[in-house]
DNA sequence: GGTTGGTAGTCTCAAAAAGAGACCAGCACT
DNA sequence: AGTGCTGGTCTCTTTTTGAGACTACCAACC
């Protein structure tokens, strides 16, 4: 009887111990991650690493993000830091955007990925057909 | 009156110029980041990466997962082909997720980003409490 | 032999996020 | 006066996500 009961217990404690130990539930990566997770967070900060824009540059350069998205998640990449926003008082202001200096520390460990991608996108792309063949 | 259209039309230029020569629109790079760009794709890559898990121990292991997103984004990785997935035909039977060799390659990749967002995310939330502050 | 608990999911419905497109005010050029 | 540019906001619809009930099978327990 004990057996059982011993068992589930470790068990219990093996997960609560990976739950703790693990960085994958707590919260400051993840914090992080999760605003970078966006749809568009990447694509933009791709973008403004190669230059500042304005805000209709940005969206003639994208041109399947809907304005709507462009405005939130150019306010979200400003208010987690890595983006500056300065209006210029011109006779239609103008809005330009820029990486700070954490975004471009930011963007370095990103790069990383987007590199990743773009050399393996065939390979993922081959696995993708692969396995829609098996499951048709 | 010609220069205001060649104005015109240089912009547009330098607009195109810019979608084909920047890497930002084209779409093997997000095609490929897209698929992680899920809010739980870079958490289960980090779980797996550490050691293969069966599915009820990925739930327990994420507990604010849903059953839903979990076979969901377990289905896309193994599409993409990160994930492998075996089923062992044991009395219940259960199902092991573990990385492929190309999942192990992202996650290289990834981790960069990762280690990156648990060293800053300090200097992110100090960003956003900043932010906020001065928009209240 | 009926209850409980473990396996890995699917299904349905509500809530949240994203996309499409109209609308705004102000100024410049025609 | 009409058109187009500036950077947005507002509303409506569609898609995505989340919460949780439900399936089916088996094993142990009472």
């Amino acid at each position: 009887m004990d057996s059982k009961i011993i068992n589930l217990k470790s068990k219990l404690d093996i997960y609560k111990a990976m739950t703790d130990g693990g960085n994958l539930a707590d919260c400051p990566v993840r914090d992080v991650i999760q605003g970078l997770s966006g749809k568009w967070s990447s694509l933009l900060m791709a973008a403004l690493a190669e230059q500042p824009y304005r805000f209709g540059e940005l969206r003639r350069l994208v041109p399947d993000i809907s304005q709507r998205m462009l405005t939130q998640t150019l306010y979200d990449l400003q208010r987690d830091g890595y983006v500056h926003r300065e209006v210029f008082p011109t006779k239609p202001p103008s809005v330009e955007y820029s990486l700070t200096d954490l975004g471009r520390s930011m963007f370095d460990a990103l790069q990383h990925l987007l590199q990743w991608a773009e050399f393996n996108h065939d390979a993922v792309r081959a696995a993708r057909a692969g396995f829609d063949a098996t499951q048709a």
